[in-house]
DNA sequence: ATCCAGCATGCGCCCAGGTTATGGCAGCGA
DNA sequence: TCGCTGCCATAACCTGGGCGCATGCTGGAT
């Protein structure tokens, strides 16, 4: 087997007409290129310099042997540069999956942004896993998926009752990368015309006898515990709904009340507004997950930090301000598209 | 600086699906491939598989390394074999060069063996060097030059006066062989019908009177000094022609006489015999002038083989036998052409 | 719950390859 | 003629990287 720094020596002695100035060139000595051209020489079995007085010239093999070790390392560079490429985020693909409420905002800035910045990067957005996003992104079938706390329970049904405990353990996160990205409130969505559609926050105490409309999605109604807490009893769940068009339109028409995750905000239609609640519900924790370190692709690393930009500024942008349309209608420049 | 078994191991990767049996089928361990695997990746600053349950598999950017390693190692192999024609007498060039009486019989054979054993290699027969066969052969001009012992003095004026000594020093043939071929004795050429055309050997006393014929070329007259002692006194030298044409037309006209080589007796015409002589006259010496063995090109080495067989052919075919084509009819089965 | 296939990592060894020092050879100039 | 100057080859020594061995760890299957 050949290897790639000998015919580098090659080339370079054969460019320069004599050892010495090669070894310069290379950084190395005199001997040393000595050594690799008469290894070079032994291994293909041809002598391929004609020692000649103040210097070498290649034979007629040696030409041969020169010309296609140009070739081969011009190809081997080649190759560097385009895995260069990847990692400077020239070239490559990157396939991202998120949840419905980070779709709304988040997910298109962060794509809008990326794209501009790394036009060699095929982005794409998969529909989410069936198997979820932790098979999904270990599996290799997503580079970066977004998902918050209450979709880290082994079991799903489990956010509902305890949203503190993180039920995965350390092993099923092995060679994951979780990262936080943002801790968002929860808002409520009232009717236009709700008495409460003013206040900021609003005191969920005083929604104790509306009627609540929840969804099958866990990133829907929340951690019904502290709900309860909160409201000073269980909250009276009129509708299930899972669509959040369908949910939006029994708000607007007064059926009931729901919470929703700030980052929805930007998808809210006319006549439901969105007020910022107390701090008695907890907050909802958004991460981005993705391979370790180790095997983490470079587009993935520099969506991650897109990502955290994105998140910070949605942090302390506006976080309690108040979003809606309706109410406040100078607030309508949304982020996203 | 990407080495090429990294490439290798890579591809081996790919093609087997997992570190473990691409390590069996490279003959080394799997931590060793791992290692180079993890090498690679961090020298190119991307990762390439994705370690999955039961082996790996590439990723997006480790796909196309693959590929381009591939190209890699195969046009590496190309060089391999490029050169091993080259080894292997499958490809090449070789320059002969030779002096006139080699040229008669010597050379012939050898081309056309040589050219009917390696058709890949491109012979040329080059003429003399200007500078004498030694700087030609330093110089790359000529790859292979035949020569005698005559031709060997720095001064080709001392070849008359000192046939014995090689004046050359060890230092004039650093880097070159000189390989001795053949013998040969000389013989006397002699009008056909001249007394002595039937001797064997000739009595060079016998020919005391006779008129010589000198040439200009080293190549002819052999050396002076033995011949007068032969012939018991110094030869009368009537003609100087350097053509080997005309000496022969002169030899059958009767005018004269003169010493031919063995090699020569291929070209003689009608009405000239040759005839062997008394060992009285030094023998002539054959060599082989080439570079050393470290430096020597497969197709000179092969060239020599063949010349050393021929050589050795014609000293033990008919050493001693008479040449010649009009007194004995019956010899007129030559090597050569 | 256990087993097994497969990858990662720590440790020690070894040799490929480089450096230093030295010698030889060719051409040049005094 | 002799020394001088580049240039290459060789020997001896040394360092770093790569390999093998042993071990740990993870993920899926039985």
């Amino acid at each position: 087997m050949l290897d790639a720094w000998s015919l580098r020596v090659l080339v370079e002695v054969a460019d320069h007409g004599s050892f010495s100035a090669a070894a310069q060139a290379l950084s190395m000595t005199q001997p040393a290129v000595s050594r690799q051209v008469a290894g070079l020489e032994r291994r293909l079995g041809v002598p391929l310099f004609r020692r000649v007085h103040r210097g070498t010239r290649p034979t007629g093999p040696g030409g041969v042997a020169v010309e296609l070790a140009r070739d081969v390392l011009a190809r081997m560079a080649a190759l560097e540069a385009r895995m260069g490429a990847f990692g400077g985020l020239a070239a490559g693909e990157l396939r991202l999956s998120a949840f419905p409420s980070a779709n709304a905002a988040l997910v298109p800035a962060a794509i809008r942004r990326f794209g501009r910045d790394h036009p060699g990067i095929a982005l794409s957005l998969v529909q989410s896993d069936p198997d979820g996003p932790l098979p999904a992104v270990r599996g290799g079938r997503v580079d970066l998926a977004l998902l918050t706390s209450w979709q880290l329970y082994a079991h799903p049904a489990a956010a509902r009752t305890d949203p503190d405990a993180v039920a995965l353990t350390d092993r099923d996160l092995a060679g994951l990368d979780l990262l936080p990205l943002l801790d968002e409130r929860l808002s409520v969505a009232l009717p236009a015309g709700h008495p409460l559609a003013g206040a900021d926050p609003v005191p969920l105490a005083g929604l104790r006898d509306e009627m609540w409309i929840e969804g099958g999605h866990p990133d829907c109604l929340g951690p019904i515990p502290q709900l309860a807490a909160a409201l000073g009893g269980p909250p009276r769940i009129g509708f299930f709904c899972e669509d959040w068009n369908g949910k939006q339109a029994l708000v607007a028409a007064g059926a009931g009340v729901t919470l929703v995750p700030t980052l929805a905000r930007a998808a809210v239609r006319d006549g439901v507004v969105l007020r910022p609640t107390a701090p008695e519900l907890p907050t909802r924790r958004l991460y981005a997950l993705s391979a370790a370190p180790p095997q983490r692709l470079p587009a993935v690393t520099a969506m991650l930090g897109l990502l955290t930009e994105l998140a910070g500024a949605l942090a302390a942008g506006a976080p309690e301000a108040p979003v809606g349309r309706k109410p406040l209608p100078s607030g309508t420049s949304e982020t996203g598209s």
